[in-house]
RNA sequence: CGGGGCGUAGCGUAGCCCGGUAUCGCGCCUGCUUUGGGAGCAGGAGGUCGCCGGUUCAAAUCCGGCCGCCCCGACCA
């Protein structure tokens, strides 16, 4: 047995994950069953996943701001979908300062009660219209079975929350997160999504339609990556959350909430890792490139280690990203042979590993290897910093190009029948693109049967094999084309 | 909460049936030799055997109770 193996996704992908997430140290497991410690590896990622994404909301007019992690029980009660959805898993607080609380507090599980009581105080006018907040924070749920990143008690989020004067204004707003989700997702985490419409018994408790970023992990298990909620009026009414308008009429805001959390680190992992370890893309990698240096003797030690000071320099001084510098560390550790430091920076999936030896420095050349192909060529110490930068560029691509042909290869685009279906869900499983009469009962069946839940009603551009016609359980007409698939 | 499994060094384990103060591997520390794909040798440190109680001259081992964790279900970003 030798434990510096991983588990191949093959032989338990499930086995795969959490060792990967546990000796890549991106996070451990916590003295508090179903919570977790991020560690710095797995937090460098969420720090450059929250700095792209925290860019985009700031470009399309949100501000951040901060909401208490407690809420009056009181509140959650007061939207009826919400309280349904939300209290079986809330975390409650009786106690304060040794004395029993004269109302127990939720400790949020989201924040739309807390966020849209306050919105109500701060609006009078549609002048004062549209709100757009985010704010980044943690939130608790109380789940019965939990995963590294995937599903744990606590996580770490953000959630943006609006208030509009038109429902189409906030629809449209809705759309325009959703979309923003799917760019971050597919950009930069090289992670493509289909996007599209929630079923009635998948969307947000309280809103009035919920739209999703919904990922393909290498299990062909579907992992819902993103949310964004058009909540109607359903809270500006809970709260009373009311302007003027412009005739004069009292009306209710209608508001969007939308989120994503650090499962989107699980997703990262579960998209691009390997049976070596994870695959991190260059936009997301805390350190893009790591150089080993090679010596035999102390003279040579010395030399190297100069040298690999001066390459590091040179791509850190580089400006031809603008502000966006290369990310570079020298693993300098004694006592340790390179190919033990080789398989270190694959599990931790550094994009880039440059090899300098005695060798390279004599030809003015280093080594490169690709995480994402393991493929190694000779670049020239010469414009390496232009060659490095392409290169990480070219990997961003093909990370996406990549996950996008296994989501494909992976996906049953032409009419199935329902037999079949199930022997697919209990084989490899699929994103099975299928029709369906629209009724909530087959969706309850297919589910009770096989486990497979309807991901999303996709966007018309998902759906290049044209309408389906028929439902796929009952033969009926078909009212929409959804994609079904097992979901983390 | 229902069904199954497991708690022994930082990690993974043997020993338990058949009682005698604990095995092996990885990791860690020191020294020397090494360093272009997971180094070798020598020496060394590290343990309330999950917790409480019982039986016994003697408990990791047998008995009773408790706690915790993992897996499968119900619930879910």
């Amino acid at each position: 047995m030798n434990d510096k193996k991983l588990t191949t996704r093959a032989a338990d992908f499930s086995a795969w994950y959490n060792e990967t997430v546990l000796r890549a140290e991106l996070a451990d497991y916590s003295p508090v069953r179903g919570c977790m410690v991020i560690r710095p590896n797995g937090y460098g990622i969420w720090e450059r996943m929250q700095r792209a994404l925290d860019d985009m909301f700031k470009a399309t007019g949100h501000r951040n701001a901060y909401f208490p992690l407690f809420i009056p029980e009181s509140f959650l009660h007061k939207e009826a979908q919400h309280v349904e959805g939300f209290a079986p898993e809330a975390a409650v607080v009786t106690h304060g300062g040794g004395k029993l609380l004269e109302e127990p507090l939720v400790v949020r599980p989201t924040s739309e009660t807390i966020i849209y009581s306050m919105f109500a105080k701060w609006v009078q006018s549609y002048r004062d219209l549209p709100i757009l907040i985010n704010q980044w924070a943690n939130v608790v749920r109380w789940e019965m079975r939990t995963r590294l990143f995937l599903r744990t008690l606590e996580f770490l989020w953000q959630e943006g929350h609006t208030a509009h004067v038109t429902h189409d204004e906030a629809e449209a707003e809705t759309r325009m997160i959703l979309g923003l989700y799917r760019t971050f997702m597919e950009e930069g985490m090289a992670m493509p999504v289909i996007t599209g419409l929630k079923s009635e018994s998948e969307k947000f408790a309280g809103a009035l339609r919920t739209y999703s970023c919904e990922a393909m992990m290498q299990d062909n298990k579907a992992l819902q990556a993103g949310t964004s909620h058009n909540l109607g009026q359903n809270f500006a009414k809970a709260f009373d959350l009311k302007f003027q308008s412009e005739s004069g009429s009292m009306e209710y805001a209608w508001n969007t909430s939308w989120g994503v959390s650090t499962r989107m680190v699980g997703g990262l992992v579960m998209t691009h890792g390997d049976d070596n370890g994870l695959r991190i893309p260059p936009k997301l990698a805390p350190t893009e490139v790591v150089i080993v240096p090679i010596w035999k003797s102390e003279d040579e030690r010395a030399r190297l280690l100069e040298a690999a000071g001066q390459v590091k320099q040179a791509l850190t001084t580089w400006g031809g990203r603008g502000d966006d510098r290369l990310r570079v560390h020298i693993d300098a550790r004694e006592g340790m042979k390179p190919g033990a430091k080789y398989y270190e920076w694959e599990l931790v999936g550094v994009p880039l590993r440059l090899e300098l030896g005695p060798r390279d420095l004599a030809n003015g050349s280093c080594m490169a290897a690709r995480r994402d192909t393991r493929e190694k060529a000779s670049l020239s110490l010469d414009g390496l910093p232009e060659t490095v930068s392409a290169l990480l560029a070219t990997m961003q691509g093909d990370m996406l190009r990549a996950a996008r042909e296994r989501r494909e290869a992976n996906s049953i685009r032409e009419a199935i029948s329902y037999d079949r279906f199930k022997e697919v869900m209990e084989g490899d499983g699929a994103f099975v693109y299928a029709g369906w009469n629209g009724d909530p009962a087959v969706e309850a069946k297919v589910k009770e049967e096989t486990k497979a839940t309807i991901r999303c009603i996709p966007e018309p551009e998902f759906v290049t094999q044209g309408a389906a016609t028929t439902c796929m359980v009952t033969g009926e007409p078909a009212k929409h084309t959804v994609i079904w698939a097992k979901a983390y």
